[in-house]
DNA sequence: TAAAACTCTGACCTTGCAACAGAGTTTAAT
DNA sequence: ATTAAACTCTGTTGCAAGGTCAGAGTTTTA
């Protein structure tokens, strides 16, 4: 009659759709002791009562709490702890949602810049292009990548994703980056860093980070696929302008469209946009 | 010269905002061989191009990856690859996002649990209220409870929750439990469980759960903080329907509105709102 | 030249279990 | 009453992504 009612540790994990070493490892943390231990034999064995208690553990879990929240919960036996827990919880779902959230947009972000990069035109080729209004959060170059190799641009890069990091701007590192010459410099073919940036959305505006606008308008591109071809590529750029008369109407601007570490270990893999604004307002004369 | 470019594992730790720990794990792991090693001391030394990798890998991470999702990805150097794990990404990241808000409907449904049984009127009292529609999620009881003891409705609900589990009820837990008598038997004095049920959302019918309604209307309620209470109390009901000539709309349930199991092992402490609808309709004529 | 700061390896810790091994126990069928 | 099947025990190892020591050696700075 004792026996009726003690259940051995299969069926109380069977009964609660649970396992048999869950059980044994709540037993070992003391968060559910089974009711009666045989000494001889170490067999477990549970009430069904504490069907109760399970369930109240298999509750907290669901609501995200770990073990030790609950253990310390369940010791502690107060309502309204369980209560601040609660609404702490929520909390933790809601930025946790949010940052999904962000999460998600940075995937879409990647996909989109990966498909970008499928049906971007082939190396070499150059374009007039409508582009739509950019934001764009920059920083100033305090040095010159163009008088030095690759490694002179990777350490303003490491300033600038440093400055990122500080400034808390969120995953940053799914946003393009670009970099700017005014526009007089490159002009007279005067390659002259003069931005850093990153191409944002615009909503970042909005969590207080002050962005800069790049207006919409043609643009005369140019692509490449390697860093080291930007400074030919933009002197053809700069080639094709005049050839052309077209009049600039504002910066430079070096977009890496895709930039993956992929393959190689000792060199970006980029496909680069260098482009530069035309004014075409002398039309309407 | 070539010490140049060799930076140590703390100041590339730091360049990257990570840490000294995560890079030896990286490199253990096979994700990031620092550039060189000397042999004598086993220092590492790390070029400032490899930058771009560990870039890499932060951003792989940002978007969720596991650290041997990237290895091998990195390792295949496949784009496409890249994509389609992109995309299951997005699809994860879906999925979480949805069981976080079921997550959080769940804890909310239990905070306002919480705060309606401090709201509850103490045992005993009878009141008329008006109660909303609800919607029930029901399996039938096979055995009667009313005739054993607790363990006798532990078996039932152990059933019940039993069959929940098997049509992957989302996050039942949180749902309240009630009972049902048929309104035959309990104004006959006959207390023998119907129904056993879940309050739950509308919002499940909509994922295929069939659903009862249980209508709105005057109900006649008593509460009670005891199980072993219900069947007393539910006869005070009755009988205080009988004095004022009441007539019932619908069957009786018992609404257990908390269950925390918290602070007594050997059995469920329960707040229970005993309630049978009346018909006012007699009024209008 | 000495102290401070840095780096090394190796081991163990975290969470919430799962998957063994090898031995003993209970239950069901014969 | 056996015997086989099913169950349970303890104990160890493993997972992910590192964190946190200890004790020894190395580099940089004063």
């Amino acid at each position: 009659m004792v026996q009726q009612d003690y259940i051995p540790i299969g069926t109380m994990a069977k009964l609660n759709g649970t396992t048999v070493v869950t059980l044994r490892h709540y037993d070992r943390l003391g968060l559910l002791k089974p009711q009666y231990v045989d000494e001889a034999t170490g067999y477990r064995y549970y009430s069904i009562q504490q069907n109760a208690r399970l369930d109240m553990i298999e509750y907290m879990k669901e609501l995200g709490m770990s073990l030790k929240e609950i253990t310390s919960i369940l010791e502690s036996g107060d309502i309204t702890l369980i209560e601040t827990m609660l609404a702490k919880k929520n909390e933790q779902i809601h930025s946790q949602i949010r940052e999904l959230k962000l999460r998600h947009d940075a995937v879409e972000r990647t996909i989109a810049s990966i498909e970008r990069y499928r049906k971007s035109p082939v190396t070499g080729t150059i374009a007039l292009e409508y582009i739509d209004r950019r934001y764009i959060y920059s920083k100033p170059c305090y040095q010159n990548f163009y008088e030095g190799d690759i490694s002179s641009f990777e350490k303003v890069l490491i300033d600038f994703r440093h400055g990122l990091i500080e400034d808390e701007v969120p995953q940053f590192h799914t946003y393009n980056i670009g970099t700017s010459i005014k526009r007089n410099d490159f002009s007279a073919g005067k390659l002259i860093a003069k931005d850093i940036f990153i191409f944002a959305d615009h909503l970042l505006s909005s969590l207080g980070f002050e962005m800069k606008v790049v207006e919409s308008g043609m643009y005369a591109c140019i692509y490449t696929d390697s860093y080291d071809n930007e400074i030919e590529y933009a002197h053809r750029l700069l080639e094709f302008c005049h050839e052309h008369n077209y009049v600039m109407a504002g910066d430079y601007i070096c977009e890496i469209l895709t930039e993956f570490t992929v393959f190689d270990d000792t060199q970006r893999g980029m496909f680069l946009r260098l482009q530069v604004p035309l004014d075409f307002s002398s039309k309407l004369v």
